[in-house]
RNA sequence: CGGGGCGUAGCGCAGCCUGGUAGCGCACUCGGUUCGGGACCGAGGAGUCGGAGGUUCAAAUCCUCUCGCCCCGACCA
């Protein structure tokens, strides 16, 4: 491709709403262009890498066996009103009406449309099992749009989601999946981590995120330094301390704070380590059976509560905090001063670390006042189980080993579903002993224009975006400094030879001055720059320069004779799937 | 939805407080010089000042309503 016959309009300025690097990068090198929040034009460079990045998601999944269908957008209401999504979707689903009043949405996700599929087409146990995919654009109407591509109303994903005859059939679909993903995931270029998710409300058992490392990520995960282990924050369970097995006779010593609420404020009147307070919390259940009820969890003062894992225990879909007046009501005294001793025992939840602390401070439940030397079990009751956040440095609850934090972008997410789906949209098949059973699924998604921006999150500098050739717009960044005819003439030769050669070549052949060609090929990042200019012609050299490599002078000189095979056979051996790397798994 | 903030040329912004001439940088067009890391000189084109209503002799500026957007939180690929 010539520059000149482009359509690369870059720009030394981003709009102002860009945040990201990947946002910022993205606008300036003229990859994508707004059209509304969270609503985005994909120009010719931002295309040619989503292109490569459904490529190799399409050639992983037809590898792992995944059959590839497309789905409508456009989907009448019945369908979710079926499985009740229609109203538990809430404002995110778009809803739209036609001419005749009917109800329609725009798909979020297609477990329902996929699931008619399965219950219309799969009839047999010998129709087993079946894994369905399609690459489509998505639509959610996010309560907040952000970063550009990370998150929009409407976004390219690739979802799948596979039918099995039972569990043991889809756990070996399951499987089948994250070996495809790890593949995808591998050849992208991406350093990620496998971690172990809370599936809550979209429900199954078996779940796992694919997380891309990168600082600038909304998730928080640890990852065990000594194992595979690794897990989403909200889904990791802390290796705990074992409560004493014995305590001394006595009670809790009543101590005045009169001004002294907050943990740091308690821990430093009393000249006590923050690990000897037990830090109480009122919470209110959403929904589930304990709807509405109000309980209160305890965690040592140095740790934070897990909400998902107190949601968990309480068997609801999210926790609340309790309002000032609940806590006030439960614990007759002002906010700071609640404390289990005393509290109803039913509706205690105490974290493992908290139970083992021996003789610590609470709460007295009296405004103004703390107890000292409080005891699990003797001085209060309740269920002991793992309800605090596992922070950096903990133990891996697997290995011993220390978990480290990080901060990830979720790109892909799979999950067993069950008979979430099959069975209340009846989608059952006729076994071997011509037994009706319910088909058992599993769904997995990745978000395929969000890998867009994370790829660049996770590859960029100062200067530009640093793309892998797996996903690279073009391979190659032939810069020609010049335009008399022996150097057209040449670099068209140059040109000719490499596009023969399979090479993805984008001939910068503008008439600009040379600072403005560099300053765009390092903003637009394909892998390899090749250089072409007067000094070299003289000299029947080329520059070759990795666009990782950030002096200009280490650029590496190549006869121009040997030029396109030389680079030829560096694209191809930077293209080559990488060796399956051992992974992290769940 | 809660809390902040912004809508003025394609992009980034000033002007608004204290009403009266719509401006700067980048980009764009033309001419010239320049040419290995975002050049310089000269000339030019381009704006319903988000929209509606009001106050006023006069509104980008003051008032009311409205639409859109962004940032920080709770959710997701």
């Amino acid at each position: 491709m010539l520059f000149s016959h482009a359509l690369i309009p870059t720009s030394k300025e981003a709009p102002a709403d860009a945040t990201n690097a990947s946002h910022v990068l993205l606008s300036r090198a003229g990859f994508i262009r707004r059209v509304g929040a969270g609503i985005y034009d994909f120009l010719p460079l931002g295309y040619r890498v989503l292109r490569k990045v459904q490529t190799i998601v399409r050639e992983e999944m037809d590898r792992a066996g995944a059959l590839e269908v497309l789905m409508p957008a456009l989907l009448p209401a019945e369908y979710f009103k079926e499985t009740g999504r229609w109203d538990l979707y809430g404002d995110v689903l778009l809803r739209l009406r036609d001419r005749k009043g009917g109800d329609y949405h725009l798909g979020p996700t297609h477990e329902e449309i996929v699931t008619d599929i399965a219950r219309r087409e799969i009839k047999s146990w010998r129709d087993l099992p079946k894994t369905l995919y399609q690459v489509q654009v998505k639509f959610r109407d996010e309560p907040r749009p952000r970063g550009g591509l990370l998150r929009g109303r409407e976004f390219v994903m690739k979802d799948a989601y596979s039918f099995d005859a039972d569990e043991k059939g889809a756990a070996e679909s399951y499987e089948r999946m994250r070996q495809a993903y790890v593949r995808i995931f591998d050849r992208l270029g991406l350093t990620y981590r496998m971690v172990q998710a809370d599936s809550g409300a979209i429900g199954g058992s078996t779940s796992a995120e694919f997380q891309v490392l990168v600082g600038s990520g909304e998730d928080a995960i640890v990852a065990c330094d000594d194992c595979d282990y690794a897990a989403n924050v909200e889904a990791a369970e802390p290796a705990s301390a074992a409560p004493p097995t014995t305590q001394p006779a006595g009670k809790p010593e009543r101590v005045a704070t009169p001004t002294q609420r907050t943990i740091d404020e308690v821990a430093a009147f009393l000249a006590i380590d923050k690990a000897r307070t037990l830090k109480a919390l009122l919470y209110v259940a959403k929904d589930g059976p304990r709807a509405k009820e109000v309980v209160m969890a305890v965690v040592r003062g140095d740790h934070a509560l897990n909400e998902f894992a107190l949601a968990r225990a309480l068997k609801t879909s999210e926790v609340l905090p309790a309002t000032d007046a609940d806590v006030e009501r439960e614990t007759k005294a002002k906010p700071g001063f609640a404390g289990p001793v005393g509290f109803d025992a039913a509706r205690l939840f105490v974290d493992r670390d908290a139970a083992a602390v021996e003789g610590g401070v609470a709460g007295a439940n009296e405004t103004g006042f703390h107890l000292k030397d409080v005891w699990y079990a003797r001085d209060f009751g309740g269920e002991v189980l793992s309800v605090r956040q596992v922070v950096a440095g903990d133990r891996c609850p697997r290995s011993g080993g220390k978990l480290e934090s990080y901060k990830g972008i979720e790109a892909g997410h799979i999950f067993i579903l069950g008979t979430k789906y099959s069975q209340p949209m009846g989608a059952t098949f006729i076994d071997e002993k011509q037994q009706t059973r319910t088909l058992v699924m599993g769904c997995y998604g990745i978000g395929v224009s969000r890998l867009v921006a994370t790829t660049i999150e996770q590859h960029h500098d100062d200067n530009g975006m640093r793309w892998p050739m797996s996903v690279a717009p073009y391979h190659v960044h032939l810069v020609t400094l010049g335009k008399d005819d022996a150097l057209v003439a040449a670099a068209r030769t140059l040109y000719d030879a490499l596009e023969a050669a399979g090479v993805e070549v984008l001939w910068d052949d503008r008439d600009e001055r040379p600072g403005v060609k560099f300053k765009d090929a390092d903003l637009i990042g394909i892998p390899l720059r090749i250089t072409l200019g007067a000094k070299g012609l003289a000299a029947g050299q080329v520059e070759l320069k990795p666009r990782t490599e950030p002096d200009p002078k280490k650029a590496e000189l190549i006869p121009l004779a040997s030029a396109a095979d030389v680079i030829a056979a560096r694209v191809r051996a930077a293209m080559a799937v990488p060796a399956a790397l051992a992974r992290p798994s769940v």
